[in-house]
Parts: structure tokens; sequence; C-alpha cells
DNA sequence: CCACTTGCTGACCGGTGGGTCATTAAGTAT
DNA sequence: ATACTTAATGACCCACCGGTCAGCAAGTGG
């Protein structure tokens, strides 16, 4: 017996859509990725994709969104709960996920904002206000309440909390550009950990 | 008497291109930009930039290699002549160089191959050979020459030099995302480099 | 087995934009 | 002036791709 030519699977669509697409975006871009590749990559029928998405432009915005994680909230869920002393925050969890995001989608996400943002800037306003605010706001509470408890000394850090993930920026970049060339990012992100520490220890 | 239609200047065509490019490059990105409006801008017609330029990729090819700047050169020289104490210079000349990146054109250009560089290996190849690793291979011997003088202890910065390049590749990404967001970049950078030299001083 | 709903298909359309080329105008030599 | 070379034009071509829609097949209920 043939198989079913098709199945009807109206619940799973949206989220297949958006995998194949967050794939062939990772692979080409977004401009260079053609609609019926990703419909082929789903599985399914060009018409059938723009069922479920009126337009590229809207596939587009349901992938970047559908990748905005809840890591950001764990990590703050893990540092206002915690009992460690600062400084073992640092060398622990949060270098843990400072060591994980250059291979993780974010990084994909990243570069397609870096590519595509201007056309976008709803979705830039919506990465800012979901991820990149609420992640600095994290660090930046993270350093003063060091500095509260007597940890840390009162320093620029605390209302630059950039500094904090400058090196896992450079370790995306680097990633997305030159692969190949070895860095060990995880090194160069623990290094800096290191070097923070010293400059903000009491 | 009418102005001429046009003027004869095979000469100064292919800079004039590849500057009226680069803006429209930086603006809309590469593959948004439509050749007739690169040819406007250059005020040439379609046709003319296609007797400079076999195809638009060529063209992207000469504005990237186009702005391969001799200021790394011009760094790598400086570093070399120099009779200041290492520290001097990580807080003059090296400072005030890694503040002027991310506003320069630089900035762009590191945009352009996020975006396009899978499809042109051989350009990052180039930018690769040209800026970067020489860049570093100069951050290298900085640190290094420091530590021969007895300025700076053995550190992991010496094989680490992407550390300082950490916030200036924060910072040019952020431009490009969040320019309106403030951000103190110059700040971040001297805050940064102040850090990285409490780590490494002798 | 028939009537009806709906997930799904793929041929098709129309605008777009990279690339071409016949033609013209400017420069040059004699 | 005349003949020749070549910088420069812009109308045109056509492949390509986002988006549509008439129709079909899978599921459903009686």
């Amino acid at each position: 017996m043939p198989q079913a030519r098709y199945q009807r699977r109206k619940q799973d669509r949206p989220q297949e859509i958006t995998q194949a697409a967050f794939l062939a975006f990772a692979e080409k871009g977004y401009a260079a990725t053609r609609v019926a590749e990703v419909a082929q990559r789903a599985g399914i029928s060009k018409g059938l994709l723009y069922l479920y998405f009126k337009t590229k432009e809207e596939l587009f915005k349901a992938v970047i969104k559908s990748v905005v994680i809840r890591r950001v909230d764990t990590l703050v869920a893990t540092l206002e709960s915690t009992e460690l002393p600062s400084e073992d925050f640092l060398r622990g969890p949060l270098l843990e996920f400072m060591k994980s995001v250059p291979g993780s989608p974010v990084a994909i996400v990243i570069r397609l904002l870096i590519s595509e943002g201007h056309r976008h800037p709803d979705l830039v306003d919506y990465y800012w206000e979901n991820v990149v605010s609420k992640g600095l706001a994290a660090l930046s509470r993270l350093i003063e309440r060091g500095v509260e408890r007597g940890e840390f000394r009162a320093t620029a850090v605390s209302e630059l909390p950039q500094l904090l993930l400058a090196p896992v920026m450079l370790a995306m970049i680097w990633r997305i550009l030159f692969a190949t060339r070895e860095l060990d990012t995880d090194k160069l992100i623990a290094t800096h950990i290191d070097m923070i520490l010293a400059y903000i220890k009491a």
C-alpha cells in the first residue's frame, strides 16, 4: 500500500516550518533563501507555507521570535535565588552560560539581525526588550549586589555590564566569520572573567 | 550652451563607482542594493558600470578591498618605532586607535562580511590575511615585548590578543544593531584597557 | 457511499533586477 | 573635414522568485 501523499498536521506545522526556515536562514541568510526551499525542507508545498505565514517577512519574524529563549530568564532566576558568593557565581554558572552562547542559536539570530535588522526595527526592539536589556540589567544587578556585600569595589563595571559580554560578542562574530581559524573561545571567556574579577575584587 | 551630457573619465571611474557602492551597501546592505542605484549615485549609466565591473559580485569584492586600510600598517609601524613604555602605548596610541574603529568604515566592512561572507570565502581570507592576522600579531608582539622588558607578567593575554579587541567588537555590533540606545563606547574601551593593564602589570 | 469540510498541492502570474548590446557621442589622428 | 577608436548610454531581455488560486485529496459524519 503506497504511503499517503501527505498527512494533516495543522498543530505541528508552524514549528516545523519555522524550524526549517531557521536552518535555511542559518545556512544562506534571509535574502538568499527561497521560500520554496523552506517549504521543501519542511516537507510541504509552497502554497501551504503561505497558509501559515502571510509573507516571507512574517516568517522571518516568527523565526527570530521562536529563538528568544527562556535562557535569559532562567539565568536571571538562578541569579536571584543563588546562595553562592558573587565571585563563585561569576566563575560558575555565569561562565558556563557565557561559554554556551557562541555555539547556540543565539549566534545565528545575531547574525540575521545584523544582516536584516535595518528593515525590521520592530524586531530589533523586540530582541532588545526581551533579551538584551533584561540580560544587561541582571548583570548590573549581580555586580551591584557584590558591591553591596563588600565583595567588590565600586567600579565602572556596574554601569557597563557590556564589559562582561564583550568576549562573548567577539567569540560569536569570530565563529561566524572565521569558523575554521582556531580560537579557544572558552579560554578567551574564562580569562576575561578572571581579569574582571581581579579588577573588581575588594 | 548646454552642459555636455557626459565626460570621459576613465581614470577616476573605478574609485568613483566603488565609493558610490560603498555608501549604498552601507545604507541598504549588498542584496538590497540595486546596481542601477549605484550607477546613479556615481553619476553614470548602468551600462558603463558593467564596463568596469563584470558582475555585481565583482563590484562587491572591489568595495571590500578598497577599504582595507593602511590603518593597521600604520599602527604596526607606530608600535615598532615607538619609544613609549608599553603601558603608555596602550593608554595612548592604541586606545585612540581602538576608539576610532567602531565609527570607521571598518565597521561597515565587518557588517558586510558578516552578512555576505559565506558566499565569498576568498574575501574573508583576504580580510583575514591583510587585516586581522596582522593586527593580532602586532598586539601579541606588543604584549610580549612588555613581558620581555619586565613591565608585564606572563599571562594568557599574549596568546589571546583577541582579549584586547573584544570591547571594540562589541562596540561595533552595538552601533550596528542598537545605534539609538546609548552606550558610551569610548568609556567601555577605556575601562577595558584599564582592566587589562591592572591584570597584566608586573 | 455520499455530501461536505478543509489541509494541501503545484502550475501560474507579474514585478523585479542583473546583465546585454545596438547605437551615439566624445576624443584622436591624419 | 574625415575616418577611426572607444567611453558612455538606456532600452531591452529573461531568469527568477514572492505570492496566488483553482482544484484535489484526505478526513468526517450520517
